[in-house]
DNA sequence: AGAAAATGCGGAAACGATTTCGATTTTTTA
DNA sequence: TAAAAAATCGAAATCGTTTCCGCATTTTCT
């Protein structure tokens, strides 16, 4: 704000026109080196810095990109930002983020905040509350570009790039399956996310191929309080059937189920193994190792922000296409899953 | 983009002034109450929102705060954006973030960025590689607002918030030695970082007033890469005078020394224990379980909101005065620095 | 050599809001 | 009842860019 120094007065200094001045800074063709050069080393000199609001003005556009995330202490969604960030820097453009914290309110106005045009784009994982996707269904119809990752919505018609949920799912119960588990439990946060059917869908397919079936009493959706998942784990271990293996949909299911087996007499992976999905780097650190599906995060980050860069720079070019791109999951087995694995 | 109206042609639908209509949106006195209610109405009828991007040209300032951070998969500073966000969006600030990713270089150009106004005030912590501040004097010359946190900057004359690194490093000292430890290494990122300077006054100044010393050959720094640290903290834990106390000024250091230990034939507590700062909830899950110093993060974040908030609404009732502002930090005592907790 | 094209730059409009300065009407006051 | 004050709104300037259009001057082509 002091320091500011604005094209006319960088004009006025080079005894040029403004418009002159301007093109020279972006290099116009119409500019001839000579004077590009004196703009540039006196801008320099100056200290000149575009005004980026007027150019957002002038131009439509912000250079901006709106990032929605459910959380931001999870390591899935972390590195998916960096990803995003990655490429977006690559690019010149920013990067607006906001955490719904899964709450599906501040979701929507966080949706309506970005109405305005604020960000030129949006990259959005939904909340696990989102079911009804009117708001979202504003930002399609104004025109916004929107990419969905992870936890899609498929009622928009855009881009999304998810994992294989279904087959890595069905891999990593028949993995339980394989290593003895006869009940097995899915654990899963919200039954209304995309993820969470297409895993549950690979998960009881699994079951089927080998002639099990789900448990009803192992029926229940955790909550985001990590004390009552950790009560419901608890009082799910305690039943009489109660399961010998669990597929976690998410991270802190799986560490809320080490809780609970702490309040137990029961021991993994003994009495209960179990595989999670997640992104942790400190799966290899607990007690025992966790068995993980890790997800692509940092592709996925980065694959959101190309094509979305393309379709923002050559709109004719590249269009938003409503389809499911998919980007695999790996499976690293550890101790949790496993009876003779040795270890400390 | 496609369903926008602007201001003129919302005017121009109600028959009005755009002047009239921008008043009357803006709850202006001038306005009777009649009009104001018709504008509304209209307003949300055909769907218009203000350009942020003109109002911010007319009014010079962006409703934005950027936040640079070193890290982004670190439950600390996600804690604290959390923090901050929540105080922002109070008060309909929107929130820039960039990831310097503990590069200097990175972090230059970041805040050269941010020289053009796009942000009206900064939060950050610095990179573990700054030393060099001159970057961030020119953001300060340029008077725009900056509020350090953790990793702060003193040759800079602003408000900076902290955890109170001294007391609690000095008294995680203290509770190693009171648990038998005689040897006692300090983990740091680097000597350069503010944080570091003062946990490892702490450090000392506890060893000093048992009596003991620090041996020198715990001297060495952590690098970025796991693997690196992991070697480094290995080939300690070999030395004929390894350490029986460990530090951790991170906590991916005290990862890495989980790692580093599983390579030997020590064991954590018996032979090593190991006290670290951090923000994971994790640390309960470890094997052992890990002794924590946890920062304030959300409150931090928080405070540093709140007074930036305050100083852009009214200027000139507050300062960025230059002083630090402690929050303590809370230590939690776990396996990892006990020898006969029981345990599973 | 004369016409055509290319080069290099300036003037002014435009982007969409807010706000200053007036202007007009209505209400209050003496 | 006339003057003063308040209420309500409009015209136009302004924020700092980019870009359309125009105008010389120089170069190229036939």
């Amino acid at each position: 704000m002091a320091g500011g120094i604005n094209l006319k007065e960088l004009a006025a200094e080079l005894k040029l026109a403004p418009s002159t001045v301007s093109r020279a800074l972006n290099d116009s063709y119409e500019i001839s080196e000579a004077t590009k050069k004196k703009v540039i080393s006196m801008a320099e000199k100056l200290n000149y810095h575009a005004n980026p609001f007027a150019r957002s003005l002038r131009e439509n556009k912000s250079k901006t990109i709106a990032v929605i995330i459910p959380e931001r202490i999870n390591n899935f969604f972390a590195q998916v930002m960096d990803g995003i960030e990655e490429i977006a820097q690559e690019h010149g453009y920013h990067l607006l983020v906001y955490n719904t914290h899964e709450d599906v309110e501040k979701e929507k106005k966080i949706v309506n905040l970005l109405l305005n045009g604020r960000a030129d784009a949006i990259v959005m994982s939904v909340s696990s509350q989102t079911s009804d996707v009117s708001h979202l269904r504003k930002l399609y119809d104004r025109g916004l570009p929107i990419i969905f990752f992870d936890r899609i919505c498929n009622e928009i018609p855009t881009t999304k790039f998810i994992t294989n949920d279904y087959e890595i799912a069905y891999e990593g119960t028949k993995h339980l399956i394989q290593q003895g588990c006869k009940q097995i439990a899915f654990l899963m946060l919200s039954i209304d996310l995309s993820i969470t059917k297409e895993r549950q869908r690979g998960y009881l397919e699994a079951l089927k191929s080998e002639g099990l079936e789900m448990n009803p009493a192992y029926d229940f959706y955790c909550t985001h309080s990590e004390e009552t998942n950790v009560k419901l784990i608890q009082d799910m271990l305690m039943l009489p059937n109660r399961p010998d293996g669990i597929l976690a949909s998410a991270e802190k299911l799986a560490f809320a189920t080490y809780h609970a087996v702490g309040k137990t007499k029961l021991s993994i992976p003994s009495d209960l193994k179990i595989i999670s999905f997640g992104n942790s780097s400190i799966a290899g650190l607990l007690y025992p190792s966790l068995t993980t599906i890790t997800q692509p995060a940092i592709s996925i980050g980065k694959e959101c922000a190309r094509l979305l860069i393309k379709k923002l720079t050559k709109p004719k070019h590249y269009d938003l296409v409503d389809q499911v791109i998919t980007i695999p999951s790996k499976i690293t087995i550890r101790s949790s899953t496993i009876n003779n694995l040795n270890q400390k």
